[in-house]
DNA sequence: TTTTAAAGTGCAATCGATTGCACTTTGGTG
DNA sequence: CACCAAAGTGCAATCGATTGCACTTTAAAA
């Protein structure tokens, strides 16, 4: 039978009569080591199949090279998107990315929160859940000096590095634009607004009104969790008003494509009587009939800034950090449903 | 200044005077510790602000309670799913979820694979690349006896469990369904024949045509890598075929909307002129319009059942291993690309 | 009253890589 | 020729939790 345990360093010490701290630091490329020792100790791993037993190195060093990302939804194109960008970012710099999803529940994020820390992921990633108002969880990382960004949705109260995109103008670009196509009598589906990003995105098409002159009718206004269900209830609500919108800025997609299937329903034509804007630009909203107008979020990009900020204070760990608020640039993405009499 | 290191259970065994496997064996709820013993050193840990540090236990246990996670794309829709189905089975069994995305591309592929088996993940759950035709990096786990389970694109050659979909019968009811719709001249768009999933889906389609009595037309078949290009440039050729197809199964959804779009552009309708079917139902399929049939292939439960088999096996390590293949069911869902004259 | 078994806790080796400090050898300079 | 500095390698403590085996105490049975 061949050898049953694992070849360690102290194996190929032994079997080249030196001392395993020569091994190790061989097999780390530690210039202290000579060349002809490095390339003899590295020829005699590889023959007796050697292979690092990171765990030790971890327990030694009290680093993982792992990142911890924690978000609502892994399922989601936009969250996807992230962690895609994440992930490229960390492969490249020799992290490994540890993915977990809090389905908008706070007990479940606290218990994850509480996994990560103890095993002692290098840094975090988070967007914090829908029902999230309580951050003692969160507030461990920053205790104990552990890195920690945020994305999307972030968190004021503790300090960190935040990925945000431009909700304020995004909400105020997709108001603008409806405006500038005749809309007079503008809705907004919106979502919860404990969340920063839809009280930004409410914030900017306000003040898109305002500045147009237009007043702020607030049975225009209809707020939820921005699910299929929640637009088609939305959109309903919208349509019993004595004055009903002739455009509407959705906080989200979801809700864009369910007020359109609706209106279609209804034999109530997009953009001809009704024009919609969404946001987020999900991969659907171009190939739907109309094709959605929409605010594009940059989520691979996201991920990328996201993991890059967070390795670099990773890596000057000892430090004083200046933390940032990265803000993405959000991007009107002009599609069928909001230009009318386009006949091309 | 508060106390600068992390309290360890030797902290709290000084505190309470009793030793470190006392407060070892108590936090980990070990029946030989005494209730009141254990009741506190619980609460004597609490009020230090101990947190364990997983990495001396993962350490000295040889495991990690972490599943590896490695497929080529995590923001394409199906593997998103996938991943969300691993991640909810994993946390409720206690354990955590790293992820890995190759790109489809060998080289990194092979690292990661390295990478992980370092690592020393409990387990490691795999969809292969599309250019992956070397196992090598696979085959340490079988010969380390690592629980592996392999999903969608799986590989024949090493054992272990696997999930698959019935990629022959999702083919054969694709074309089945375009030949009762009155398909007589049925292309195909497929991927690449190194990979099974792809095979199998061909194989069905063919033995469907010969079922039917409609002999296999090889210039209606054509393979590339199922990207939106290359469903563009396949309708493009099969057009060009001096018979030109009435219907067409497409391997993917992705170039099934490529063959929509483009055919939508040139004036040829669909599904009156040519019959569209796609596989893996896209979220985007429901909402283009025409809205898209489809072999519906559930991702979620795909990934449950992955996690389902690697804990199991897992946790049940010392067991011998009878290797399964699970087949999921494929569905088709028939919407308005493949039935003609639907006037309602 | 003595002996034995069970309950409860303690000792310290262990896991495997890292790394601060120590030691040896070799070559160059005064 | 002697001294010093640099190059190269070695020693062994360390990280913190787990756990096999040992020891003590207590209670029950003979």
């Amino acid at each position: 039978m061949e050898k049953r345990s694992e070849t360690t360093i102290h194996d190929i010490a032994r079997e080249l009569n030196i001392s395993a701290s020569t091994v190790s630091r061989a097999l780390n490329n530690n210039p202290i080591i000579s060349e002809p020792t490095r390339k003899l100790i590295e020829k005699t791993a590889k023959a007796m199949g050697y292979r690092p037993n990171i765990l030790a190195a971890n327990f030694r060093t009290k680093r993982t090279n792992t990142i911890g990302v924690m978000l609502p939804l892994i399922n989601r194109h936009f969250f996807s998107s992230v962690i895609s960008g994440i992930e490229e970012v960390a492969y490249d710099q020799g992290f490994t990315v540890t993915i977990s999803q809090s389905n908008d529940n706070f007990e479940k994020e606290t218990k994850i929160a509480q996994t990560l820390f103890s095993n002692r992921v290098d840094g975090l990633i988070v967007s914090i859940g829908m029902q999230t108002t309580n951050y003692d969880h969160l507030k461990l990382f920053a205790e104990k000096k552990v890195p920690l960004v945020f994305f999307d949705r972030v968190v004021d109260k503790i300090k960190a590095h935040k990925i945000i995109v431009d909700d304020y103008r995004g909400g105020f670009k997709a108001a603008s634009h409806l405006i500038e196509q005749g809309g007079k009598r503008i809705a907004h589906i919106g979502g919860p607004l404990n969340l920063k990003i839809y009280q930004d995105r409410l914030s900017g098409y306000k003040d898109a009104l305002e500045k147009a002159g237009i007043p702020v009718n607030e049975s225009m206004l209809v707020h939820n969790s921005l699910t299929r269900e929640d637009g088609t209830n939305a959109i309903k609500r919208l349509l019993q008003n004595p004055e009903k919108p002739d455009a509407i800025f959705c906080a989200n997609d979801t809700t864009a494509l369910s007020v359109i299937l609706y209106l279609r329903k209804k034999g109530i034509k997009v953009p001809d009587d009704i024009m919609v804007v969404g946001f987020s630009n999900e991969p659907f909203s171009e190939v739907v009939t109309p094709s959605i107008s929409t605010i594009k979020q940059p989520g691979f990009e996201m991920g990328k800034k996201a993991a890059e900020l967070l390795i670099k204070q990773i890596k000057q760990k000892d430090k004083p950090v200046r933390y940032k608020t990265l803000v993405m640039p959000t991007e009107l993405v002009i599609r069928e449903s909001s230009v009318k009499n386009r006949n091309k």
